[in-house]
RNA sequence: GCCGCGGUGGCGGAAUUGGUAGACGCGUACGACUCAAAAUCGUAUCUCGCAAGGGGUGAGGGUUCGAUUCCCUCCCGCGGCACCA
């Protein structure tokens, strides 16, 4: 008696007639835009699994809901190719890791098409394809013109597994390789850096302006770790001035000594003023020694050397200090020295103490706090924020704040801010990335390789392992190595390191509204047209890529490539799906879910409902196949709806699926699928039992296209229509019917619920209570005491205060 | 330690301009259909209680006629940063 629901027959068909028909193909028109995009995926040999399609159905239903409402949609699929799993793996097999690419490409892609997603192919787009490249490296050249791409020595992060430089994003948080967990060290070499730093300040503000998670712009805040403060001068007995900065000049008057790190040029300079010189060598070379040693031991106790010989002047009040060197002052931040104050700050407190070093209170510590601490040392309290200065001569009595300005002031220094974020180590000494288009020449220096000279391509190479001196495998290869200087014509050579994996994603969003143009990145009309990115769905990445992204992204802006300030309006993380066993799904833990399968067995349109009911989007949920039967069980009642059609249905359907109506439209623009899902069913529920009629049912399939695609279409043309659904018009609700015309609220005496009673949302509080009192139970009560207070809020409840 | 987010049945979760807590789905129990099972359908399902009624949204307090929602203190979980001056 029930309509069979094949949905391997069906979701082929569809999936055949849509690509042949072309109904998802995407032009630039005159209809508003919507530009939703998936962080695009690196194909790896594994395939995907259930997890990595939750956020692709979610742009999916996005971008179709947006397509049925009128809007020109932008939603492409593309590979981020580039990177080391396809270069160890072609060092494993000896084949070119294009070999690799090109065959996992081909399997994502089938993968992905069983899903029945509306990606315009057309559009695709993948980072190692030269014809992409180029214009990485034209942006690359860019950078290098405005003088924002440079050649460094500095010592920076060398991976010596992957036998690497690394950026510091690439770290995990205890100093180890984020892809091999080998221990980083540091290592002087010459590399490639670009000046993120400079756009700090700006992706840092303009945050603020985003429709983003606030733990993902807190996590950009924390990483670029902006500090306000301010850098003052103090001079040395040797004559020499230490610059150190503070966020904390208000307390100037309290600074009993300095630091500097260990790294700190001026020891070098002044080895000779120095008593104690061989003490401090040693020092410094354990504090180096140290420090790539256990970076995890976090119980570490302050250690330092007092320079003995050589004493500083605070600017504040003339007074001689001390000067030590000391590891918890780190060279990379701020100036790698510090004005230290043990009344004000705990590490310096710590140390102080240890060494018996003067602490001074120049804020006054406020009486509760006072009488809280029990610690009071030498008389002194430590109390780190800001207050009331004293022991600060002129500056008594003033407030914190107004003090730091203040005291800058006084004693010369500069208010200036300062960030955690380092600048961007661009090298890498591997293969299977985007050439630095730089040709090296012995008289000009570094040269850009001309743009009409691009791209450099990758050249054939006999081996793909890194060399282990810190050169490429491209260093080997004479022939391409060896060139001519573009500016003088003599002898150059080219640069053989390559871009980091993080290249190609920086900017492949502005690729999809232009990906054919070999005369620019993306055309001003196309950008005008696209830009910015509506919908940016992803998980993960909160730093890394979207650091990189808005950094180019910026500075295409100031180059006048863009037209947008921000590449993503608007970004909704993505929670994984976890195995049934409630870990992650790994070929080691044997747990792996295969979408293949899953479609082979209840079919694409099951597991889109699923995923997308699962619970709300932002959520990591693990797998439950009972969850997934639940899923198709919906879509098997769906199948058979038709079976419940009538000339008439009662009101309450007809205005349950306006409601419904609604709800789906509004829950889809916020990405509330879960709510969308369960509205629909609810309405399923009711028209199974109620009957419906022929034009609610085809306007619920509608409804439901964007989530089931496949066996909304079918249904929909079983009920005679030609055109696809998916261009027909998405369903509008009917006001009138949305709102309700009686209501059931709830009855309480003394705020506890003794019924409810079903009026008009509109009724007044004497025809609410004439109704409540038929409520016999409520009757009685009302009997037993006195009405002392009644609060009615109609359509919402009414409480009855008796006594 | 600092910052951000969160804590609701057996499970995923729903409900927040303060207004009937537990929608929807899963699971479970019982029933129908069946020789039987699966599938399907029906009923029940926060908890104590035969019932009337009581308790209940991490814990404790507060504001309010009324608190999952607002405020304070604390506990726990997740995420980010972490000797960053």
């Amino acid at each position: 008696m029930h309509k069979r629901f094949e949905h391997k027959e069906i979701e082929t068909k569809w999936q055949k007639k849509w690509a042949e028909s072309g109904i998802y193909k995407t032009t630039e028109s005159s209809k508003p835009k919507t530009f939703v995009l998936d962080m695009f995926p690196y194909p790896s040999g594994e395939g995907l699994h259930v997890g990595h399609p939750k956020g692709y159905i979610a742009t999916d239903i996005y971008s179709r809901f947006k397509r049925m409402t009128g809007h020109e949609v932008l939603h492409p699929m593309g590979w981020d190719a580039f990177g080391l799993p396809a270069e160890n793996f072609a060092i494993k097999h000896k084949v070119h890791p294009r070999v690799a690419v090109d065959k996992n490409i081909a399997n994502f892609k089938s993968q992905l098409e069983k899903l029945g997603f509306d990606y315009d192919w057309d559009r695709e787009i993948n980072t190692t394809d030269p014809s992409y490249y180029k214009w990485t490296q034209w942006i690359f050249i860019q950078l290098f013109k405005k003088g924002l791409a440079f050649e460094s020595h500095e010592p920076i992060n060398w991976c010596p597994g992957c036998q690497t430089g690394l950026a510091n994003e690439d770290l995990e948080a205890d100093g180890t390789c984020e892809r091999c967990d080998s221990v980083v060290e540091k290592r002087p070499m010459r590399q490639w850096v670009l000046k993120i730093r400079e756009y700090a300040d700006r992706m840092l503000e303009d945050l603020d302006t985003l429709e983003w998670p606030e733990h993902i712009k807190e996590a950009q805040r924390n990483w670029i770790g902006r500090s306000e403060g301010a850098e003052i001068d103090f001079v040395l007995s040797t004559g020499d001035t230490v610059t150190v900065f503070t966020t904390r000049p208000d307390t100037l008057f309290g600074a009993t000594y300095m630091v500097l790190a260990p790294e700190h040029e001026l020891i070098f300079k002044n080895r000779t003023a120095i008593s104690n010189i061989s003490e401090v060598e040693n020092y410094i070379k354990e504090a180096a020694n140290k420090k790539e040693m256990d970076r995890l031991d976090d119980t570490k106790e302050k250690t330092g050397v007092k320079i003995e010989g050589i004493t500083a002047t605070n600017p504040a009040n003339g007074e001689e200090i001390p000067v030590y060197i000391a590891d918890y002052v780190l060279a990379s931040y701020g100036t790698g020295a510090i004005m230290a104050v043990p009344a004000h700050d705990e590490r310096d407190w710590e140390f102080a103490k240890k060494y018996e070093i003067e602490i001074r209170q120049v804020i006054q510590v406020p009486e509760e706090y006072r009488l809280e601490k029990e610690i009071v040392e030498r008389g002194t309290i430590i109390y780190v924020s800001p207050g009331r200065l004293i022991n600060s001569g002129e500056f008594n009595e003033m407030d914190s704040e107004e003090a730091k300005k203040a005291i800058t002031k006084k004693v010369g220094g500069r208010m200036t801010n300062t960030y955690k974020i380092r600048d961007w180590v661009f090298s890498r000494q591997r293969y299977w990335g985007e050439p630095i288009p730089i040709v090296h020449c012995g008289k000009c220096g570094p040269v850009a390789v001309p743009e009409d000279q691009l791209p450099v391509t990758l050249p054939e190479v006999e081996h793909y392992e890194p060399a282990g001196d810190g050169q490429s495998p491209l260093a080997n290869i004479d022939e391409w190595v060896n060139t001519t200087c573009p500016t003088c014509g003599g002898a150059g050579k080219r640069e053989t390191n390559t871009m980091p994996q993080w290249a190609g994603s920086s900017w492949y969003y502005l690729r999809f509204m232009d990906n054919k143009n070999d005369k620019a990145l993306v055309s001003k009309e196309n950008e005008k047209y696209w830009a910015p990115v509506d919908v940016y769905v992803g998980g993960d990445h909160a730093v890394r890529h979207l650091i990189y992204a808005r950094f180019w992204h910026k500075f295409l802006y100031d180059i006048g490539v863009v037209s947008t300030n921000e590449p993503f309006q608007r970004l909704e993380f993505l929670g994984f799906i976890l195995a049934e066993d409630g870990r992650k799904m790994s070929k080691r833990w044997g747990n792996v879910i295969n979408p293949d399968d899953i479609v082979e067995l209840v079919g694409a349109d099951t597991l889109r409902v699923y995923e997308m009911f699962m619970g709300p989007f932002e959520n990591t949920i693990a797998w439950s196949k009972d969850g997934l039967a639940g899923a198709r069980r919906f879509l098997e009642r769906v199948n058979g709806l038709s079976a419940h059609i009538n000339k008439n249905e009662t009101k309450e359907v007809t205005t349950l699926l306006h409601k419904t109506i609604k709800k789906v439209r509004e829950d889809i623009e916020a990405f509330k699928f879960n709510t969308a899902v369960s509205a629909m069913m609810i309405f399923v529920n009711l028209a199974e039992k109620e009957g419906l009629t022929n034009h609610s049912y085809e306007t619920f399939l509608r409804l439901l296209a964007p989530f089931a695609p496949h066996i909304t279409e079918e249904l929909h043309h079983e009920a005679g229509h030609d055109e696809s659904i998916h261009v027909a018009e998405f369903p509008s609700p009917d006001h009138t019917l949305t709102v309700d015309t009686e209501v059931t609220i709830g009855v309480q005496i003394n705020g506890k619920v003794r019924g409810d009673i079903t009026i008009s949302p509109g009724a007044v509080e004497e025809e609410a209570l004439s109704e409540a009192k038929n409520i016999p139970n409520i009757k009685t009560k009302l009997e037993e005491g006195k009405i002392i207070k009644v609060i009615y809020k109609p359509g919402k409840i009414l409480n009855i205060i008796i006594d």
